[in-house]
DNA sequence: TTAGCTGAGTGTCATAAACACACTTTCAAA
DNA sequence: TTTGAAAGTGTGTTTATGACACTCAGCTAA
């Protein structure tokens, strides 16, 4: 299969997949975007999946990456950051699994290695159910997944463990906010990225002594209650901080 | 190829390849161990590669990294981490690596993504001059190489990197030492791995206020000078210090 | 034997970051 | 006009960081 030459551009590769942590944030708590493929015949559950697909043989894993996003929720070029690779010959080994393999692939006993990736998208540019999907996806809280197909359940619990590693680090999280957001929006996220509390005024210091917000003239208009400043990400800023050898956000 | 089932168990698959990393220190600076496979038709220049080879269907990623360190070095069980896959259509495009790929791969033009990790070795316990290899395996000083085989240049930079940023967060450093070492040692470790000078006194405070170095009664000897203190790295300590939630060495 | 070299080992002060903590303000809705 | 809900704000204490220079112990070679 690999070793025929014929029509390689659109050739599947057997052995290589990839899978897309989706994360999307509400202002309450993370999502993560799942495939349900239908009530399992072994187990009688639907059967939820990371999206993801085996890659063609002439794209990169980043463009197989965002692939998957982009066919999934039309969303191009987002943040897109890969965990690692899970090889384990295993993987692909429950009933319910072999079941979906033997519908859907050409060689549904190919040993699978898997990339996984995680993207960073605004939740709001991509809405379930305005989608066309004939599997349906939809947006689910983190903190209710608690069994998926494959080895997907310790992908996510991986690509969790990074995003919460690399937003010490980085300011990567913005990708998850829209444009224009408030303090406490972006406090919110960093507790649920960070699966802790945060003191408020302690956090409102530390982000904004570091300069990389724009205050707007802008405020919340329409809640009930005090409006809101609203922000925009400095990202200019942020680079000349960054080249300084600035890479601890110090949470 | 991989769809074909007999001897599933010794079959290579030829789109998945494990390189890894391996890192040495001699109390100076840091090494890499590299292959050299001999001088290139193409280039005229020694191709040098890091260690590395296709998986076997039946084990884990794990344990084929594992496998090329054994099978090189006869360390087993070493530190081991993955560092990511890599997978450019065109990593193994230049002239001189297809050459060595048709003289050494059943499927030449396959292509192969490749998984990247590195290991942390006790320099000691690898001497290339008492190994018995046809393609002759040296340490090479990290900061001598600036060409290599395939993309392994580029994901030695990513090791690197990865270890920089691993080392701020978990004492993993301690592999590339003996059992017994002293803070000077430890000292350069840190400096040779951030790259960057760290101030001694200030060094020697934080690490031994964090309490997990054992002091041992026992000291260098035969040294020009005076005789350092040795110590031992108190995995115990460390894993409770971890379990309060500290990962931040402040470096 | 001793002078000289090498790296080991040690303390303080000033500055900066971290943390704990509670009340007032603004708007919308009832 | 009262109520509820989240916004916004400051200080004092403690802890960590970073800069900095001399003496000590053992070996070597003159």
């Amino acid at each position: 299969m690999s070793s025929n030459k014929k029509n390689k551009a659109l050739e599947l590769n057997p052995n290589v997949s990839i899978d897309n942590i989706i994360f999307g944030f509400d202002f309450d708590q993370l999502y993560c975007l799942l495939i349900d493929s239908g009530i399992s015949k072994t187990t009688g559950r639907p059967r939820l999946a990371v999206p993801g697909d085996l890659i063609y043989d002439n794209e990169t894993l980043d463009e197989a990456a965002n692939r998957i996003l982009k066919e999934l929720t039309s969303i191009d070029n987002s943040y897109l950051e890969q965990i690692g690779a899970f090889g384990d010959p295993n993987r692909m080994g429950k009933e319910s699994d072999k079941e979906w393999l033997k519908s859907m692939r050409a060689e549904p006993d190919a040993r699978v290695i898997t990339v996984a990736y995680f993207s960073l998208v605004k939740m709001d540019d991509f809405n379930p159910k305005a989608s066309s999907f004939a599997e349906s996806a939809g947006w689910a809280p983190i903190s209710e997944i608690h069994e998926l197909a494959f080895d997907h359940y310790e992908i996510l619990q991986c690509a969790r463990e990074q995003l919460k590693r690399k937003i010490k680090i980085q300011p990567i999280g913005f990708n998850l906010l829209p444009e224009k957001f408030t303090l406490s929006q972006l406090h919110k996220l960093y507790e649920s990225i960070l699966n802790k509390p945060l003191d408020k005024r302690n956090f409102r210091r530390k982000i904004l002594n570091l300069q990389i917000l724009t205050p707007l003239n802008e405020k919340q208009v329409g809640v009930p209650h005090k409006p809101s400043q609203l922000f925009e990400f400095n990202e200019e800023k942020y680079q000349k901080l960054s080249s300084e050898g600035f890479d601890n956000f110090g949470f």
